[in-house]
DNA sequence: TCGAAATGGTTCAAACATGAACATTATCGT
DNA sequence: ACGATAATGTTCATGTTTGAACCATTTCGA
């Protein structure tokens, strides 16, 4: 059993992934604690930002973009709808497809909401030049396009 | 409505923050679909991967170790347990504590995931020298650090 | 030594994510 | 123009995660 031999843990791709993976857990973790006065949660905020970007976006692009099946989208949005910090209107040209922007008040929490975010981020990062974030960054943008590619 | 002035998508760390966080769910998903041929989940791996180089921990220090709630240990490992994977032992000094150990078929089918997981690890990373990946995965433990001390 | 606090683990209900099957509407080939 | 195929969103059953309340055991302090 030459477990010596070639054990994930030795080598430094494995090890440095297991590094990034726990890193976005804790983080996660951290912003789900701090969104909480602002009783959002980590998914919702996702929501909220990638409408303020797209307004008007389907749920099927949405749902693309979250990295998520179709039918969760449709479980989130009715709390968010509820709030009123959504509104989902259909289409005229195509009426299978709901467009989705977000309210006044859906843009102000989301302004609260990115407040808290920046926050936690910058304090993550404090420790690291923007030269490194950049790098890091796009080192992460070419993982993602390595996966979506194939 | 000075939109302009300072939002998040326009501050490099933000930015880069998202990259990383995409990434890791692209990762964690493909790695789900990978490890499917075996019945085995992410989350299942990394209990065997911890019990691997942790023989004989406990139940506590396993949810501490995954950043997850006690419960969730409690009902991962029946499973596990069910499939003659790992072996729970009370110990003989503290009767609450349970002690943890990978079975020799666990140990195999470990053996069998982690080739798994290598192969996509690598195939991922491959854009990236192994200097470039020492200096993503030390910038991480920096991150995971600053949230563990605070 | 004895009672209070802390620790390890379990139970349970509620929240959440997922994927397959479905209904409705569009599109395409003929 | 019409029937087959595809796309959008919903429903539903299943499995997972979570946190609070709980039990058993240990440790600490008076």
């Amino acid at each position: 059993m030459n477990k010596m031999q070639s054990l994930p843990w030795d080598n430094p791709r494995f090890r440095n992934w297991v590094a990034v993976a726990r890193a976005c857990h804790s983080v996660e973790r951290a912003l789900a604690a701090a969104l909480h006065p602002l009783d959002l949660k980590p998914a919702q905020l996702d929501v909220l930002m990638n409408l303020y970007r797209h307004p008007g976006m389907s749920q099927h692009d949405l749902a693309r973009k979250l990295l998520v099946g179709r039918s969760n989208i449709t479980m989130l949005l009715p709390q968010l709808e509820r709030r009123a910090l959504v509104r989902r209107e259909t289409d005229g040209k195509d009426r299978r497809v709901l467009r989705l922007y977000l309210t006044l008040s859906g843009e102000a929490l989301l302004m609260e909401a990115l407040k808290v975010h920046m926050a936690l981020i910058e304090k993550v990062m404090a420790a690291s030049t923007p030269a490194e974030c950049d790098f890091v960054g796009e080192h992460m943008r070419r993982i993602a396009e390595a996966l979506r590619i194939d």
